[in-house]
RNA sequence: GGGCAUGUAGCUCAGUGGAUAGAGCAUCAGGUUCCGGUCCUGAGGGUCGGGGGUUCGAAUCCCUCCAUGCUCGCCA
């Protein structure tokens, strides 16, 4: 089944072919959703854009165009508008059709693309020296989001963290291991894992405040690098450690599970690379570093700027091992798509990493390599958010903070409701509401733009928010529980009408599901898909505000409970594309 | 100084060439309290940072200026 937007592009096609000839066959016939609902449900503007090429007035091109132009099956007969605009509205008939189809589909009319890609997305690639903060929460949303978009609409899709598992900081936990925890380096069942940021912060405290220690801590590096036996044993101590602890916040926040590939995992193929640049002609030596120039970047002297893949010392850096990935995944793991969902400070690496891996072959046309950068999580006072120690705030902290709030706002409603719920039900509630609400809160933005991180708005139970949506499911299975109705089970001949104009609405809001998706798996932006969500739940109040399910008379109590069943349907889809799970009761 | 982002209603933000620029929150005024009102309807509120240009048409594209943020050779 054609998406409705694909069957009028191809009825608009023929209609240009048919008025202006064979040369027509390949202009866009701008069709978009139509502005505003007075106009219609679509709009083609192409009669505007025809001007000069037709050398007629765009109300008469219009005029042509609708004469041989045929939507009956869809549309009511087109109207022509203002300067020339061609507006189209869906005939109750064929929505009702389309959603009599979409009853039995799972996919919910959504088909899944016909070419599929192979596509890595790289995320959440925390950097595991460190305690995981804020800093973090971001890509693992929008990562988890995108991977899960994709793999529904059929991409062949791998998840794939670039975790920061090598270099610098590890000497000073190795040195920290070894000092602190010696008995650790034959058996680990020793070390606690609840301990690990404790760990850290040791660490980092031993680090600034003992010269000894700091001493120590670069031995330990240049032994990892060395291979020594005893100092990988304890690198992979710190590493096992971090990666479980990390898992546990990730299945705290329904985050899906990924391959863990990190930087050392490209080690070996570090002096290959460096040898192939060479090869290629791009290396330049320079202050004994070797260096790839950029073509557009200059330094603050208006030099061009270098890359640099070997150090001074001859070790190498994150560059080398960003390109050594791109020559990797597109070798051996013969990407088609490989998209980073990283914070936007990183945009200039990104530029210049892809411009390398281009020049040096890697990259071709026929693959895409894309950053998707994203903002800052601000604090009340728009400052990106800190401790009052203004250290970055810990995100167990912050997603703890969000269960405790979503579980006040529980107790205290079902005081005033004088409802009593088990223990196991406010446990649910508050933690699936608390994490539904911060990753809602960060998807439902612009991806690119700072957001101010605020537990009230987040968790408000009316706006744009999870809460709100989830309460629209909650509100179906309200339906389905008092009537005692089984939705899948609502007869052969149930049938859908649609007479009222919260019911059309609703019903065309539910058939544009696969037209968003087709959009956010082009731009990469989830809140696309929010927002879709957002105003499905707001149309569906509107219809269960005007028109009464269960007392209704049939047919239209049966074509009622449909809507609501494909609205239920929709929103539990749509919602676990963002990696958002639905309540029965809340 | 260079590069890249961002600047839209009191606040938080949608809207990347189409008609009168939208939503949520907040404010004010109504409705309903019946299938869970955690709802619905309506109102007020905007020189789309300023200026210039391209176009039949610009918040959107180009130039320029202003403000804020990030970033600019051996950290990631």
């Amino acid at each position: 089944m054609n998406s409705t937007i694909a069957q009028l592009k191809i009825c608009l096609a023929q209609a240009l072919v048919a008025t202006f000839g064979d040369d027509y066959a390949n202009v866009d016939p701008i069709l978009v959703p139509a502005s505003n609902p007075k106009f219609g449900d679509y709009q083609a503007n192409v009669a505007m854009s025809l001007t000069k090429k037709v050398g007629k007035p765009p109300r008469a091109i219009a005029e042509q165009l609708v004469q041989n132009l045929d939507v009956s099956d869809l549309c009511h007969p087109p109207t022509i508008a203002g300067p020339g605009f061609i507006n189209l509205t869906l005939k109750p008939e064929y929505l009702q059709a389309e959603l009599q189809a979409m009853q039995f589909d799972p996919r919910l009319g959504v088909a899944p693309v016909e070419s599929p890609q192979r596509v890595i997305v790289d995320y959440p690639s925390p950097n595991i020296a460190k305690e995981m903060h804020v800093g973090h929460l971001r890509s693992a949303i929008i990562g988890d989001c995108i991977a899960r978009i994709l793999a529904f609409v059929g991409h062949d899709v791998q998840r794939i963290s670039h975790v920061g598992d090598w270099g610098t900081p590890f000497g000073m936990l190795i040195a920290h291991l070894r000092l602190s925890y010696p008995e650790a380096l034959t058996s680990t069942e020793n070390l606690d894992l609840g301990d690990l940021s404790t760990f850290y912060r040791q660490a980092k405290q031993r680090f600034d405040a003992d010269a000894e220690f700091r001493e120590a801590a670069r031995l330990s590096v240049v032994q990892l690098q060395a291979g020594d036996v005893e100092t990988l044993r304890a690198w992979k101590i710190v590493c096992e450690l971090s990666s479980r602890s990390y898992r546990a916040t990730y299945d705290l926040m329904g985050i899906l599970s990924f391959i863990e590939r990190g930087e050392s995992f490209y080690n070996p193929f570090l002096p290959e690379v460096v040898a192939e640049l060479q090869q290629l002609g791009l290396l330049v030596e320079d202050s004994g570093a070797q260096c790839v120039f950029l073509e557009g970047f200059t330094n603050k002297d208006g030099k061009p700027l270098p890359l640099i893949v070997k150090k001074t010392d001859g070790g190498y850096n994150y560059a080398t091992t960003d390109l050594a990935a791109i020559r990797y995944r597109v070798q051996v793991d013969r990407v088609q798509r490989v998209i980073y969902p990283v914070g936007s400070e990183q945009i200039n690496h990104f530029i210049q990493i892809f411009q390398v891996g281009r020049r040096a072959g890697w990259i071709t046309d026929e693959m895409e390599f894309v950053h998707t950068p994203f903002g800052l999580i601000l604090g009340d006072d728009g400052q990106k958010l800190k401790t009052r120690s203004g250290d970055a705030v810990p995100l167990k902290e912050l997603l703890d903070g969000a269960i405790a709030h979503a579980r006040q706002d529980l107790e205290k409603r079902l005081q005033e409701e004088g409802r009593q719920e088990s223990a196991d039900f406010i446990d649910h509630v508050a933690q699936v509401v608390g994490i539904s609400a911060v990753k809602y809160a960060d998807l439902s933005q612009n991806r690119t733009s700072n957001y101010i991180f605020s537990y009230g708005k987040m968790l408000a139970l009316q706006g744009n928010t999870a809460p709100y949506m989830i309460y629209a499911y909650v509100r179906v299975q309200g339906i389905s529980r008092k009537g005692q109705i089984d939705f899948e089970n609502l007869g052969a001949d149930a049938k859908i009408v649609l007479q009222e104009e919260t019911e059309l609405v609703l019903a065309k809001h539910l058939l544009q599901l696969g037209e968003v998706l087709d959009l956010v798996t082009q731009d990469l932006l989830p809140n696309r898909l929010c927002q879709y969500l957002f105003e499905l739940s707001q149309k569906f109040n509107q219809f269960y505000d005007r028109c009464p399910v269960l007392q209704a008379e049939e047919p239209d109590r049966t074509s009622r409970l449909m809507l609501c069943d494909l609205t239920a349907r929709t929103l539990k889809l749509g919602l676990s594309l963002l990696g958002i799970p639905v309540l029965e009761r809340m």
